[in-house]
DNA sequence: TTTTGAGTTGTTCGA
DNA sequence: GTCGAACAACTCAAA
């Protein structure tokens, strides 16, 4: 009778480097791949989200041979009963450190007992699991900079050889479910698709990535983050190729992006209620508006149609890409917390509803550092101007022009401040809705209220 | 225990 | 136009 273990995928959608897979090959002669489509995760996860989920599961499928098996319910019932039909009395998983998954996986794992079978957690996410890198004194890494430094030191492990596996005919199997209807247009999903852009980073991008990762109308960053989030590829490999293609700050720089990646995941697992609330208690006493004349700022807001032209863009790109560049995400969210004077935790919720990367740890700790409250946050007078942001860093308009057409027709530097021209702007565009100046002293006034 | 140097991404103002 | 200082005070991490 062979030996069959399951393989129950998560955040993990690939086949190479993959130490869960590794292990199940070796202690089975048979390997079942099970996905399950968790209920509580359909509503939090995002159409955008559930469409790359559902891209990557087809891809994986076809490179299974068609014999991924996909069941939705309750995961401590489903797991426990495709490894029953499968006869196996070991599930392999790679270990999952979010709030949720932490809490599901315990459930799992007594489920799984309770039937004399066993949760086995081989591999993470990361290059450094959380709860790996601690101070002298044994705490967690509050601050970035002496994090990375003590990660580079443990980063250096290679990827792990794909085993031959004989993959399981599953007990039944739903459908891969369908994507569902989006207007955003999606990166490709799936493994191969994470490599090719992978090599396409470092054959164009790599090299100067310290200087074009902050132009928003270039394509100078790896774009990796949804396959990294979904494991589609492992940093694990992204680090082993950037190796081969040698140093330089372009490298250096990426690599510390994966860092950052790294020490939120980190943070989150220490402190899981950072999800919600203030990293910094003190900020927990911030004054944030809300009533209905706020809520037609944040719909403004979340439409990209508040009258600042490199805001509106990072928003529109949000709803054309499902993704929006970095350097841009900071400027939105810095316009909604420091203009608008929303709370941070509004913001993110949209940005989570509608990224196709939309990483919790990372989202969450992005947000309040730029609100002020997180780890390691950004000093209280640090308040982006919307227009500087713009003439520095999309300085011909070309990220504007592609995503706010009807600005399309203006040339740098009018495209900037458009309700500067003669007439106002035009095309129907809105005048601000905010005036920065004014708003900036608000922001710093509050700040200054706490105690 | 105490001390010391440092802390992703900015803006404004005045010289 | 360019440049440096100021913008607070605090916490972190290591010595």
């Amino acid at each position: 009778m062979p030996r069959t273990a399951v393989l129950w995928f998560r955040r993990d959608l690939r086949l190479a480097d993959h130490p869960a897979l590794v292990d199940a090959a070796r202690r089975a002669d048979r390997v079942l791949a099970l996905f399950v489509l968790d209920d509580r995760l359909r509503r939090p996860a995002g159409a955008a989200r559930l469409a790359f989920l559902s891209a990557c599961l087809h891809s994986l499928d076809a490179d299974l041979g068609g014999r991924l098996v996909v069941r939705s319910g309750d995961p401590a019932a489903v797991v426990v009963d495709v490894a029953r039909e499968a006869e196996a009395n070991e599930v392999f998983v790679t270990e999952d450190f979010g709030p949720y998954g932490v809490a599901r996986d315990d459930q799992v794992e007594r489920a799984l007992g309770a039937a004399g079978m066993e949760l086995r957690r081989v591999g993470t996410p990361y290059l450094v699991p959380p709860a790996t890198v601690t101070t002298l004194a044994g705490e967690h890494y509050k601050v970035f900079t002496p994090y990375y430094r003590s990660w580079r030191d443990l980063a250096g492990e290679a990827p792990s050889p794909t085993p031959a596996v004989t993959w399981a005919e599953g007990p039944g199997s739903e459908p891969v479910p369908a994507a569902p209807l989006l207007d955003a247009h999606l990166p490709e999903a799936g493994e191969a698709a994470a490599h090719d852009r992978l090599d396409l980073f470092l054959d164009e991008r790599a090299a100067r990535y310290h200087e074009a990762r902050n132009d928003p109308g270039l394509d100078g960053t790896s774009r990796l983050s949804a396959h990294l989030k979904f494991g589609c590829i492992h940093p694990r490999q992204v680090v082993a190729r950037l190796q081969e293609v040698g140093g330089g700050p372009g490298i250096e720089v990426f690599r510390s992006e994966l860092a950052w990646r790294e020490f939120y995941a980190d943070v989150l697992f220490h402190r899981p209620e950072t999800a919600r609330e203030a990293v910094l208690p003190k900020m927990r006493a911030m004054r944030s508006d809300e009533g209905s004349a706020t809520d037609a700022l944040f719909a403004a807001w979340g439409a990209g149609k508040t009258g600042y032209p490199l805001v509106d863009a990072g928003m529109r790109q949000l709803a054309g890409e499902a993704w929006m560049h970095n350097r841009v995400r900071m400027v939105v969210a810095s316009f909604l917390v420091k203009d608008l004077h929303i709370d941070w935790t509004r913001g993110a919720a949209l940005f989570m509803d509608r990224l196709v990367d939309g990483d919790l740890a990372s989202n969450q700790h992005g947000w309040q550092w730029v609100a002020g409250s997180g780890t390691d946050a950004a000093p209280y007078f640090r308040v982006f101007n919307p227009v500087t942001q713009s003439r520095k860093f999309d300085r011909s308009g070309d990220y504007i022009r592609r995503w706010v057409p009807e600005l399309a027709e203006l040339s740098a530097p009018a495209i900037h401040e458009p309700w500067k021209l003669p007439g106002g702007p035009p095309g129907g565009y809105p005048s601000p809705i905010v005036d920065h100046g004014v708003e900036r002293v608000e922001a710093l006034r509050r700040y200054g209220e706490l105690s």
